[in-house]
DNA sequence: CTGAAAGCGCTTACAG
DNA sequence: CTGAAAGCGCTTACAG
């Protein structure tokens, strides 16, 4: 690989004249920039990014750290495909690390992307106490937060208004004549789930449905817990007449469940999941589900971090963006 | 941050002591490696990974380039947790770059990736010619190809039997008495498409029924690829019986297409598609699918980039893995 | 067993 | 407008 030097050589100049070129420094005379310019073409010479990194941090070649919770969870990879997409636009690298829901496993992608002297890391915590990430936070290090937020500092976030989507749900299921709706939520340490469960007692009372805590179910955030839950759920004595499933794993463990004890959807039960995702309308029967503007929330993200780095001073934000209930066949009035 | 210097005064050695403790240099004595073993612990020293980088290529804290062409496509992502998985169980931090099907991101993001000093990368290059891998290649930068291979040009690759997986889909479907069977295919750049178009064909002329191109159709890759042809495919005159798809984004485009024109599946139609999903079980019917095994593909790529760094020279190898057919409700016999 | 010094490829005051 | 030099945080011969 060429350096600085070996161009530095081949045009005539010193390295400090070949790097002002680099980083389109005004004050490089035209002909000598046009020299430089022949010779970094002439030699294929690209700036290497980590002795850039290395040498000073307020310069262009940024690097984002991106970590998230799941990355078999599609409406993450949509995020990161947000990140992504404005990354790309303006030159960033992006590093990501998925966790997979393993505290320890976050611990290391923190302390690997900080020794990688990311710029600024977006991130999904963990929890909403993730003191990994508050510590990153406390050392001034640019952090936007996605999907949820952290309890006890003061972070950038970009999230979704889990209350009002949650309770758009079930406001829906109530008002088709559901009473008993089970729902199956992720852990409860993670805000996401709290908010998700505080709109679906608003709607409940709302209604002046008494809530009962026998039909909340909360367990880890993947396939096989929506799928032993469900079959927990229909084994109750008086079964629920509907279910709302926290998020698109949840459901398809949910509705395998469902189908494996051959009861109708929606005739015997109806369900509505978190998550809207480019299969639900090809399910068994097509899915009705709050649609979460994932990629928006990776783009917004992405500016935000962006935003901090330039000005590492100004106050926090907290972005809330809109879901929708997408009615698809799923769900059922009950007569 | 703490760095070397601050730990070598804490601990009253020289930097090279420090670092040599770091480095798990024998030579250095245990009391002197307790002591500065204890300053790293006072001072939550962590290592600057960009600079360990910029000193020397022949050292542990690797990094490793991963470069994809659909993060929306799951196959890719189970590709990514296999990768990452190696990763993660080795200390190696892994940079991703989508290029989602585009040659000049693609080309981009194998710059940067060199720019950041990878130690080695993995890419299913966007076609079997691509100039940009082909390059790194012969730069002698450690690349494995995963999915696809490169036609000009010796590189580690692993790949799954293309070739034997579409057969086996096309043998089923013709065991049970299809013989009008359409091909929804991604571009025929890709290698893997020319392979599993063969199978297809072997599969036909083993039970003696001519080839015929006008069931052939071949796009992107994509959702709307599929939605779009599947919709050609359904206005021909004489309507194909069955439907292979290329892969599972085709196979999601082509069900909304069958199901907005109010088609059963398999009644009037059979399904087979390429790629085995989570929520394939679910779908309406649940579908039959030839499963690749992605996760191990990522895994078995890492190993041997791994084992590609260490040894440069060794031979290149072409791990081929196996499909599995996995028969559901999508597929019926013909009268 | 340990330290002083060179150097990885850059950027950036400083001087001219 | 341009160059010489220091330095980012490390590693690694070399010397002792």
């Amino acid at each position: 690989m060429s350096n600085l030097k070996s161009v530095a050589k081949h045009s005539k100049v010193s390295i400090a004249t070949v790097s002002r070129v680099i980083n389109n420094d005004p004050k490089v005379s035209k002909a000598t920039m046009l020299k430089v310019m022949a010779s970094i073409e002439a030699l294929e010479y690209k700036p290497n990014r980590v002795a850039q990194r290395l040498r000073s941090t307020n310069n262009k070649t940024k690097l984002l750290g991106l970590v998230i919770p799941d990355i078999q969870n599609p409406f993450f990879v949509d995020v990161v495909r947000g990140v992504e997409d404005y990354a790309y636009q303006n030159n960033f690298a992006v590093m990501i690390g998925n966790f997979g829901q393993d505290e320890k496993k976050e611990k290391l992608y923190l302390d690997i992307l900080q020794s990688e002297n990311i710029d600024g890391l977006i991130v999904a915590p963990i929890h909403g106490k993730d003191k990994g990430v508050e510590n990153l936070v406390k050392k001034n290090i640019p952090v936007v937060c996605i999907d949820r937020g952290l309890t006890e500092i003061d972070v950038d976030v970009v999230k979704v208004d889990n209350e009002q989507g949650a309770f758009n749900a079930i406001d829906h299921l109530l008002s088709i004549g559901h009473r008993k709706i089970a729902f199956i939520s992720g852990n409860f340490k993670i805000p996401t789930y709290i908010e998700r469960l505080a709109g679906y007692k608003r709607a409940l009372s709302d209604y002046g449905v008494a809530f009962d805590e026998k039909l909340i179910f909360s367990r880890d955030t993947d396939y096989k817990s929506g799928f032993e839950i469900a079959n927990k759920i229909l084994e109750l004595k008086e079964r629920p007449t509907a279910i709302f499933s926290g998020n698109n794993l949840l459901t398809l463990g949910a509705l395998e469940a469902i189908h494996a004890n051959k009861i109708k959807i929606p005739e015997e039960i109806s369900i509505i999941g978190f998550d809207d995702m480019p299969w639900s309308i090809s399910l068994n029967p097509p899915l009705s589900a709050v649609r979460q503007p994932g990629f928006n929330m990776g783009r917004k993200a992405a500016e935000m971090i962006y935003e901090r780095i330039l000005n590492p001073e100004k106050n926090k934000e907290n972005i809330i963006l809109k879901t929708e209930l997408i009615l698809r066949k799923s769900t059922t009035r009950l007569e």
